[in-house]
DNA sequence: CTAGGGTTAG
């Protein structure tokens, strides 16, 4: 009876959990017969072929019991507990075996070893780790011929190092690359938000002569779908149809994916009905195409994946609590989260990171931090949504603190966080922390702020009167100004008289922007504001022949399970009394606080009601 | 008996 059938079978025997029983176990074997001495290179492989049978079912534990009782431990089960730890994402386990067995072995490591332990660097993010690995591979002389190893190195610096240099710089080395070769490198540069350079590098291969196969493709496509381009993306698709792949179900599902992220949600759609064996990759590809649409279609798309029998996963979940999020609709949110829960899948990083996001926006700030709170480990995400969540809130404050306790726990901010900060700074008149925060991010962590950022510190400075020096800092900055960096100075030289300034920030806003009506608006408001009524209304006009029109802001609420949705100035109709009343209640506050609202240079949107 | 590239999120 062969290994394979032994293992297979459970009827024959369970599986011994240590290795004093499994030798009894062994011998007792049919395979061996009694009277010869037994065989320990046997044995060895026996157990090897154990140890990777227990990984394969998640028994990483047993697994370890049972090496530890190995007697004899050659490369191959060294090797297979590093890629068992890391097949089962358990990768700082898989890298301490490394260095045991580095330090303790009595073989060296192999190609093999290598490229295992690598992938198990790829998996903690460590590129230090990855380079005393290199360094090993060198030393061992692994770098010419041995294609796994520069795959798997050039893998792991492309999605653990700084820059795509060190990829670059392996790749360019490789004597006879092969298609992994190539896609390696293109999913590395995808993955950085570079789909040109990797689309570059697609043709590049083709052109190189290197056949196509369905996982190329499927990268291919990806490409296309990070940077939106439908154009490259039909090519792809039809060279898909033409080589036969779309029998490929994955190949399918990433095209399926393209068409999403285009936008092409017809075109999605079509692609969809055409799967007939559809798996759940499919059906979450589509609920999250819809989903990033702002639609409420992936709660229908979603009922009936259920009825035709498939299970969601933590995938559909992110997507459906993304849903609720989309529509502020809370009651319908944490009756997906019971779902999440009763299935157990509330431990899971990016849905609890969801779920942070559709709680802060659907008001409830508090259920956001008690999410937040529970969650064993966070990211980078985590830590953003929650900042996010307390700056629409109006809590600056808490953002800066929470701000300051993840670089302490030793995340490494990007932009999007200090985009977070900031604008929370600015929103809570926390000028000079906000200024802090922007050197850090240039000095500090070489982050070179990009137009939204820019627009952000001009609001910072713009919103407690510091016009001059937002202009100033729009002179200085190292490219031209956008719309909304305009936008933003336009903003405050109307809340703070700079009328001059503002007509200046509002030509330019206008001549990048020309349908910016925003704009329009503000600046029919300055010269309002100035008396300048003649000029105001050439600018409505300017507005109305070009069809222009303010689109009106749209508010809704949820009351006892019932959604309203309402404009401002609009009166919901008379069945929605309970509505108004809450909505009322604000107002109320708002009066108390003694606010008093800003009329004099208020222009009326006759067309809307605004 | 050990190694490769495909769906999440701010």
């Amino acid at each position: 009876m062969s290994t394979k059938r032994l293992l297979s079978t459970n009827h024959f025997h369970p599986f011994p959990p240590m290795m004093k029983n499994y030798l009894q176990w062994a011998q007792n074997t049919p395979t061996h017969k009694s009277g010869t001495p037994f065989d320990t290179k046997g044995a060895s492989i026996l157990a090897t072929d154990l140890l990777k049978s227990y990984f394969e079912r998640g028994l990483t534990s047993e697994a370890r019991n049972l090496f530890d009782e190995m007697p004899e431990r050659d490369v191959v089960a060294w090797t297979t507990m590093i890629s068992g730890y890391t097949h089962c994402y358990e990768y700082t386990q898989a890298w301490s075996v490394f260095v045991d067995m580095v330090k303790n072995g009595n073989d060296p490591p192999n190609a093999f070893t290598i490229s295992s332990a690598l992938k198990a660097c790829k998996g903690m993010e460590r590129v230090f780790c990855g380079r005393l690995v290199h360094g090993v591979a060198i030393k061992r002389r692994f770098m010419k011929g041995f294609i796994y190893v520069d795959n798997a190195l050039m893998d792991m610096y492309a999605s653990c190092a700084v820059g795509m240099r060190d990829a670059c710089v392996v790749f360019h080395d490789i004597k006879e690359k092969n298609v992994v070769s190539w896609t390696t490198l293109i999913a590395g540069y995808t993955h950085r938000g570079n789909g040109n350079r990797a689309l570059r590098i697609f043709r590049e291969m083709l052109l190189d002569g290197v056949a196509l196969n369905p996982h190329s493709i499927s990268i291919a496509v990806r490409a296309c779908a990070s940077i939106g381009s439908q154009n490259f993306g039909r090519q792809i698709h039809t060279a898909v149809i033409k080589h036969g792949f779309e029998s490929d179900l994955p190949v399918t599902n990433s095209i399926l994916d393209m068409y999403c992220r285009c936008g092409c949600l017809s075109e999605a759609n079509k692609c969809f009905n055409g799967i007939t064996e559809k798996d759940l990759i499919t059906w979450n590809t589509l609920i999250a195409g819809y989903e990033r649409s702002d639609s409420i279609e992936p709660l229908f798309i979603f009922s009936q994946m259920e009825s035709e029998g498939f299970t969601p996963n933590c995938f559909t979940f992110t997507s459906l609590i993304a849903t609720c999020a989309n529509l502020a609709a809370l009651c319908c949110g944490q009756q997906v989260h019971g779902g999440i829960f009763r299935r157990g899948l509330d431990r899971n990083l990016e849905l609890a990171n969801a779920l942070i996001d559709m709680y802060a926006k659907c008001g409830n700030i508090f259920d956001s931090h008690k999410i937040f709170s529970e969650m064993s480990c966070r990211n980078l995400v985590s830590w953003t949504s929650m900042m996010i969540g307390y700056g629409a809130h109006g809590y600056g404050k808490k953002v800066v603190e929470l701000f300051d306790e993840m670089v302490r726990s030793g995340i490494r901010p990007d932009q999007v966080v200090f985009m977070a900060v900031l604008s929370a700074c600015s929103h809570a008149g926390l000028v000079d922390q906000g200024l802090r925060y922007i050197n850090c991010m240039i000095n500090d962590y070489h982050i070179k702020p990009n137009q939204e950022i820019y627009g952000c510190v001009v609001d910072l400075l713009g919103r407690p009167g510091r016009v001059e020096e937002a202009y100033h800092l729009i002179r200085s900055m190292p490219f031209m100004a956008d719309e909304s960096v305009w936008g933003a100075l336009l903003g405050a030289c109307k809340a703070h008289n700079f009328s001059k300034l503002g007509k200046l920030a509002a030509k330019k806003a206008l001549a990048l922007r020309p349908n910016m009506v925003e704009n329009y608006v503000m600046l029919s408001n300055i010269y309002a504001a100035e008396g300048k009524w003649g000029e105001a209304a050439r600018m409505r006009n300017l507005m109305k022949r070009a069809g222009y029109r303010k689109e009106a802001g749209r508010s809704w609420i949820e009351v006892r399970n019932q959604v309203y949705s309402f404009i401002a100035g609009n009166k919901m109709g008379s069945h929605k009394e309970s509505a108004c009343e809450v909505l009322e209640l604000p107002v109320q506050h708002m009066k108390e606080a003694g606010y008093v609202p800003e009329v004099h240079c208020l222009i009326h949107d006759h067309e809307d009601g605004t």
